[in-house]
RNA sequence: GCGUCGGUGGUAGAGUGGUCAAUUACAACAGACUGUAAAUCUGUCGCCUUAGGGCUCCGAAGGUUCGAAUCCUUCCCGACGCA
């Protein structure tokens, strides 16, 4: 059984126990989805209410990338994420700070979110130059065996160190050394409504070993996170989620689950790069034990089946990549599954990529006029791609918190995800 | 009419006796992408194929050579120069 070694300490932390712990930030759940974890909500922050489950829009650094914040906007998107290892190397955190933090900096007016940094522990780290992701597809059964193969010889762009990460920047090769109270006070000086805490986002052809170290490592993290934030977070304004790993082993999870609940953070986000069929359980195994009335949110997980899968599970807040890089890449979502929009059947379709979608793109152009921004490399081509992807998963995400509250839900998924596949 | 240079796969453009079905780029075609090293990356790209190979090919036709996109001859076409 794993034994956090700072057990006693963490007690500290429990929430109550250090006093009036009032942040600005609430959750209140709806409505419950009757016989699962999942539920309907409005989480209410400084700068606006995020009615949950929702999507969050990736803006790396501090744009939603092709868009501007009223196109953002009239998508539907509520709320905004940016990144701090992204920021800080570039402008800068302090830059960032006095200009307002990240929301006036990049005149988005709604709430804000900013990942610590613990992806790129993983994305520049051992994923580094692998055909590793997010979503793993393990096809490779010599990637599962439970040894760790040891490649600590190759090529990365971070490397995990005593107690923080030093990462060699993929801008100009300098060397940072991230620590967690290093990637909080960033955060800090980035000003986001929500700020995540400092992980390790471990593969998932680690071995158990290692999974179990990295885990350690991780909570150990969160607590240091934990106190950073408490000391800076004089006018309480800025909310703190901690982060659950543990990989797909389901003592780990549970475990992890359990101890990072066990301190005094506002919501919780899952994190982890998974096997697809390994996601559901991990999600439910930790919704499981994370308590109920705190928000809890899906880190870098959006394609509309794993939506769903996350909702039933009791997830609150979904943010992604897929609706942007995927339209920048000329991939759009349709309610039949997604289409590669420069395919030659689509360069005289004049019909709109969804003829009942009510977004700009949709409403305005025709597939044959966005094949050919495409073929001709116009940069309109991944606005208009982007506006309609993002809409549609935000809308997706709209219509499944709206199913829950018309006790509609398990109706709405079968008939989409019969339609999708 | 004479002279010079040149005609290579959809395009541009390498190659100047064998390792060339022919570098490369673009275009074309298909695919990938899940807390963004990403307006990125991968594969195919003469024809046929049981994927081992087989066939045709570098303006055209002949020729030299064991062997030619590469050398020679003639012709056709283009650009420029001189008439």
């Amino acid at each position: 059984m794993y034994k956090h070694p700072d057990a006693p300490r963490l007690l500290a932390y429990r929430r109550g126990a250090s006093g009036d712990c009032k942040n600005k930030m609430e959750f209140k759940i709806e409505k419950k989805l009757k016989g699962t974890l999942g539920r309907a909500g409005i989480l209410k922050t400084p700068h606006g209410e995020i009615h949950t489950p929702a999507f969050v829009a990736v803006g790396t650094k501090a744009t939603i990338k092709s868009l501007n914040p009223e196109q953002v906007k009239a998508t539907g998107v509520e709320v905004v994420l940016g990144n701090t290892y992204h920021l800080y190397l570039q402008p800068g955190d302090e830059i960032v700070r006095d200009g307002g933090g990240i929301g006036k900096f990049m005149n988005w007016p709604g709430p804000t979110m900013t990942d610590s940094g613990g992806f790129q522990v993983f994305s520049l780290g051992a994923a580094y130059g692998k055909d590793i992701s997010k979503i793993t597809k393990i096809t490779d059964p010599s990637l599962l065996i439970p040894e760790r193969f040891d490649d600590s010889d190759a090529p990365r762009l971070a490397k995990i160190g005593q107690d923080g990460v030093s990462f060699k920047s993929h801008l100009d090769g300098s060397i940072h050394y991230i620590t967690p109270e290093k990637s909080i006070q960033i955060q800090h000086n980035l000003g986001a409504d929500i700020i995540f805490a400092f992980d390790e986002c471990t593969s998932p052809t680690e071995d158990l070993r290692y999974q179990e170290e990295a885990l350690e490592r991780t909570h150990r993290w969160a607590e240091r996170s934990l106190v950073e934030h408490q000391k800076l977070n004089s006018e309480k304004k800025i909310s703190l989620f901690g982060i659950v790993q543990g990989g797909r082993d389901e003592r780990l999870r549970k475990e992890s689950a359990r101890v990072i609940s066990s301190l005094d953070f506002d919501g919780f986000g899952i994190g982890g790069s998974f096997a697809k069929e390994d996601m559901s359980t991990a999600v439910r195994w930790v919704n499981e034990i994370l308590p109920e009335e705190k928000p809890r949110h899906l880190l870098g997980i959006g394609e509309p089946e794993d939506l769903f899968m996350g909702v039933e599970n009791g997830v609150d807040l979904f943010d992604c990549v897929l609706p942007t890089r995927l339209g920048r890449n000329g991939t759009i979502y349709t309610k039949t599954g997604k289409i590669i929009i420069m395919n030659t059947k689509f360069r005289n379709d004049f019909s709109p990529i969804e003829k009942d979608c009510e977004c700009y793109t949709c409403k305005n152009y025709s597939r044959a006029y966005v094949a050919h921004l495409f073929h001709g490399k116009e940069m309109l081509a991944g606005t208009l791609a982007s506006i309609h992807n993002l809409y549609f998963i935000v809308n997706l995400v709209k219509n499944i918190r709206q199913s829950i509250l018309d006790d509609n839900f398990f109706a709405f998924k079968d008939d989409f995800l019969k339609g999708y596949l």
